[in-house]
DNA sequence: TCCACTGGTTACCTGGAGGGAACCGCGATG
DNA sequence: CATCGCGGTTCCCTCCAGGTAACCAGTGGA
């Protein structure tokens, strides 16, 4: 049996496919949270090919509000993905650009992207099959 | 400018990369927002290489309570990313088997998993040093 | 004089994700 | 007779992500 969940010094640990995945302090997770927000995915995507300004987002995403384009680029500056620069034009202009780590963050993200778009048909036929049957039969 | 926030044919439309993604009826959304829940990813994962019965992934995943357990299980198989097979033995024995959909969602999964492992360090890194520096400075 | 744009912060509120615990019928086991 | 494991369902509660709106200082333009 390849599947083990089981204890390595202490710590809980699943392996799976051959890869251990801790549990108590999942690095899986820990990343996938908060990439895994509402903006955060999109914000990435939209400063992939070069920095913007503040409200040169707020633009480009019209749905996401102040308060949220602001917490989103906190969140992504902490975790480094962005840089948030100052410059102190009147009025002061802020350009957020993507660092390395938050370029090569959008290489499995963009993975994401192009299965979601290939597969979509396909799942939402799923769906209507899942809740047509789910209406008759149970 | 490759940025572009648009209507074509009245579908409000962002255009990233290249790439067109809708922002009303957003594909991308759709699909990250399932596979985004707290367990759906483990799920497909614990489920990689083999079928695996109820009580056998609640054992496996013993974090998860059988309410949320039973959930993501409805919302994969839902999705079709997973089949329901009930053996008529005595007790019922319920098998969860991944589709062949669910086998390559799992790609794109590994990638983000592969990279979340690859860079934790460095992320804990840069958010211990912001919020050292926000501490100071602000 | 009044408004708009820059880049935010703050207070308030709501919906829904997710956790906990009890309960279910059935059969096997002690 | 009681308890365990199977595979769930149901109710209740809590917490927080995220939305709305108001407000801020400073400057430029009509």
């Amino acid at each position: 049996m390849n599947k083990i969940a089981s204890r390595i010094e202490g710590e809980r640990v699943l392996v799976i496919d051959g890869v251990a995945m801790s549990m108590d302090d999942c690095p899986v997770r820990d990343v996938l949270d908060h990439i895994g927000g509402k903006w955060n995915s999109l914000m990435l995507l939209a400063l992939a090919d070069g920095p913007m300004r503040f409200s040169q987002l707020r633009r480009f995403i019209p749905d996401i509000s102040q308060r949220m384009l602001t917490q989103t680029l906190r969140d992504l500056q902490r975790d480094g993905y962005l840089v948030r620069t100052v410059y102190p034009t009147l009025p002061p202009s802020v350009e957020y650009r993507l660092t390395d780590l938050g370029h090569s963050l959008l290489t499995p993200v963009r993975g994401l992207v192009q299965w979601s778009q290939a597969n979509h048909a396909t799942i939402r036929q799923a769906r209507s099959a899942y809740d047509a049957q789910d209406g008759k039969g149970r």
